[in-house]
DNA sequence: GTCTATATCCAGATAGAC
DNA sequence: GTCTATCTGGATATAGAC
């Protein structure tokens, strides 16, 4: 006689299924929203794109505010995973220079992405708890670092947000798809490093 | 017998009061960004706070993007009259110090003016040729008053602008109302001018 | 100048059949 | 799961009376 130890199959196919197609809503989202604007979006398009009716997509997300949410979150473990890929120096003037190119490179990479990450432009949405803990868990990481690398300082770290936010800004909005403010993170991050850190000593030739 | 010499009035009173109520739209118009941000803002709500019609604005206004461009145009003329009542020292340091004080002062100020100078967040909104011309002024007066204090570099004034940019950007989004950033302008500017000017030489004692 | 009435279109969201 | 049909409400804009 047989026995039927365990209906339960070991994947579940259907919420593999719903989360895959929950990865084509966004993708088809993130695509309108670097065509159309951020604000642009409308559920009429995105349903269109992949091939199903408005409607559908709330089996789906609770309300477009919740598309809007779930692409916080994606922007934000795009900016873990890409944050926790580098080969962090211990040096502080090494670290401010990789985390400037690191976060200003990856704002002009994706206007839109960065215009949801960092601006509020968005009427009325907020992201939910779940997904502005990334944002901290972002935030945290880097004062973390900082501090490790002996700069603790809250009123330091803030100037320093503003000068990577202020390249970030002028290259996103002024100079799309160029590098007119890339180019110059480097000679940045010396001009806040000669400062809180201290000029470095001339270099000895040997 | 008395020769009617000229019809005409010395004033013009009809032309007076739709400039008067222009300007009363306007008004209403800034309120209720201010209220409920700039691209929440409606017709409906601006005529209803003026006690008109919808369609009345029409008469004043071509269109609802003519709004946002009139407001755009007074948000550069104030700059424009904010720049032009400073008393602008020779000294490059002091300069730049006044400088980033009213950049960053008058974007805090005003977040929606701010977000409308500055940020492209209305979806299919430009400047006319006309208002976008009064921004072009606010940075041309910029860029020659830094010429004539031996700034002329480009990539310099870049610079200066991403730090000025990033100081209001961090204060406007982040602490809106308070000066966590505005504090900072001062220490920014030092260390700009350290860079780009060279450190000043200790101040002796006579 | 300001109104009423209306055109046109779009949005997000829900009910309920299949 | 996806659909059709529909609700509800919003928007900008125009026509034409007064």
């Amino acid at each position: 006689m047989i026995l039927i130890m365990s209906v339960e199959p070991i994947r579940d196919r259907r919420a593999e299924r719903r989360e895959s197609t929950r990865a084509e809503i966004l993708d088809a989202a993130w695509e309108l929203a670097r065509a159309q604007g951020l604000a642009g979006l409308s559920l009429r398009d995105v349903a269109r794109r992949i091939g199903m009716r408005p409607p559908s997509l709330y089996w789906y997300f609770d309300s477009k505010h919740a598309i809007y949410d779930a692409m916080f979150a994606e922007a934000n473990r795009q900016l873990l995973a890409r944050l926790a890929e580098q080969d962090w120096p211990a040096d502080p003037r090494a670290l401010l220079r990789l985390t400037a190119r690191v976060f200003v490179g990856f704002s002009a990479e994706d206007v839109e992405r960065y215009q949801l990450l960092f601006q509020r432009t968005i009427p009325d949405f907020e992201p939910s708890p779940g997904s502005y803990a990334l944002a901290v868990q972002v935030f945290e990481q880097m004062r973390a670092r900082f501090a490790a690398a002996g700069l603790s300082d809250p009123a330091q770290f803030d100037l320093w947000t503003a000068l990577v936010a202020g390249l970030a800004a002028q290259q996103t909005s002024n100079d799309p798809g160029g590098d007119r403010w890339l180019r110059l993170v480097d000679e940045a991050v010396d001009m806040y490093a000669d400062r809180v850190l201290g000029k470095p000593a001339p270099r000895r030739t040997r």
